[in-house]
DNA sequence: AATTTCACCTGACTAAAGTCAGAAGAAATA
DNA sequence: TATTTCTTCTGACTTTAGTCAGGTGAAATT
């Protein structure tokens, strides 16, 4: 008996269902219908353009409609006018509606603290689900513009670190490594690029300004679980287009041979290895790319 | 940003979820409600008794009757009354019923295959799908009473020697161990038994009659999906408890000391280290339970 | 043999989900 | 300015899902 990879994740949707269906059933415990649930979970503590909960839920305009009324009619929730746009309304939760909201997230998130407290080895649980959902998600994996100082570009950029320190022979501090302002990554002399796979943080990269007639490609990382996805070559070209719009010909980086991934990417992007640019302690491969 | 465990269990429920949606649409486009093609996939090729599609899907028994009168309706199952007990009827997929249940697996087959198909490391995304589907399905584990000849008893015991092998510096070669005579571990002499996680065979262990006053336990094995979730104890205290209505007061076993955790099991489930007792050249420690 | 239990069915519902055709007000475009 | 396009709403549906109270044979129990 060979389990064929199709029956094992045969077993694992059905595994998933029926989770699925429990927390169903406990949200229907409430005493709301789930398409009501799920509007006011789709809300969220924020508030949210109603159009935008439309394709988020994918319903029918005169489905939401009603939905939104009986969550109005319990008290939950409150639409009003968008001030920019008059025909665009925003749903927004009372105190009440609130309340229910975190009513349901603690339902759910009891049963995920659950799900790790009894098993007996939480973080590789952790990293298989992140692997599964960017697996499944890589379709709607998008890259925004996001300052350095960003939450989630801090988060890349200390995974990134982390990494190098991990994988570099002599670690990795960054304060040793070339400063880079912040300033120079931000429009206009630049632009700093973040993956979000489902809001989860799964790759950067920097487009650095300098006065030296090129541009640079710094901090260029993507997340484990999202490797292989071809996020990499998402995050360069869209990082070049960048560049292209702001009318740079020249773009420069530098990496280390021990990453031999990376300089396999830049090659095959099209970057010719260059002699070295600048006497920062870490790189020793060296690249170019007109675009 | 850190990002929490129940953040990141909060983006895979997401990114499976949306995944099943997806799933659910394209099988709403072969023309028929869920609610059918549910009932319709549960029959199955080999077809399937009612009360066990009811409880399989957990449906109302007017509810289900309903269905199955719809599906007859277009000429996709048949159903007859059991012989055996004539309260009971099976449902059976005619030639056309075959047909679309095939469709439908290959819908989800073909979502199934360019998953696999365009993931850098398939066998990682295998590997946490069937730690996952263990994690969520621990409850729904049973252990079956199998004979050591069926597929699910020769994919454990391969699955076994294959890590024996690993784990052993000198290698592990069944055809040296000693010799195992299945009738030994079948009823009335033995039992083996397997553990099924949703289908997927994830432990064993046998009980080996002899003729020289005790029970021998042997090939319990957990796979490593399945493993820290309580499934050895299990599976031991249910060996334990055939023993027990076989008349059989005194069990011993063997094991190797470069399986550390098996022999805390032992003794942590009240076994006793004891003399070697037979000379079969891979174990080197031996334990003795009276029952 | 009488009764109780079981598996399934039908009829008669209710509730939830989803569809579709306007309509009204606002913004964008010609 | 006239028109077209958006966004949302309401009313009038249909379909699907789910519930519940009998009822009919058949098997199990007393």
């Amino acid at each position: 008996m060979t389990l064929s990879p199709i029956a094992r994740i045969r077993r694992f949707n059905r595994a998933v269902t029926t989770e699925t269906g429990v927390l169903d059933q406990s949200f229907l415990g409430r005493g709301r219908p789930l398409g009501a649930a799920r509007v006011l979970n789709a809300i969220g503590p924020t508030g949210r353009a109603v159009s935008d909960i439309r394709a988020f839920l994918d319903l029918d305009t005169g489905l939401l409609s009603r939905l939104l009324r009986s969550l109005e009619d319990e008290g939950l929730a409150s639409v009003t006018e968008d001030p920019a746009d008059k025909r665009r309304r925003i749903a927004h939760l009372t105190p009440e509606g609130l309340r229910e909201y975190a009513a349901y997230e603690s339902l759910s998130d009891t049963r995920a603290q659950a799900l790790l407290d009894r098993h007996p080895h939480p973080e590789a649980l952790l990293a298989a689900m992140d692997l599964i959902a960017s697996a499944l998600g890589r379709d709607r994996i998008e890259i925004v513009e996001s300052d350095p100082h960003s939450a989630p570009a801090i988060f890349c950029l200390e995974s990134y670190y982390a990494e190098l320190a991990a994988r570099f022979a002599m670690g990795f501090d960054p304060a040793k490594a070339a400063r880079l302002d912040s300033d120079d990554m931000r429009p206009p002399r630049g632009v700093f690029l973040v993956a979000l796979s489902d809001g989860l943080p799964s790759g950067c990269v920097g487009l650095k300004g300098t006065d030296k007639g090129y541009a640079e490609i710094k901090r260029l990382w993507v997340a484990p679980s999202a490797r292989g996805l071809g996020l990499a070559k998402r995050l360069m070209s869209k990082a070049e287009s960048y560049a292209r719009e702001m009318g740079i010909t020249t773009l420069r980086l530098d990496t280390n041979s021990a990453l031999p991934e990376a300089a396999g990417l830049y090659q095959r992007l099209g970057w010719s290895e260059i002699e070295r640019f600048n006497d920062d302690p870490y790189p020793d491969l060296f690249f170019e790319k007109r675009v």
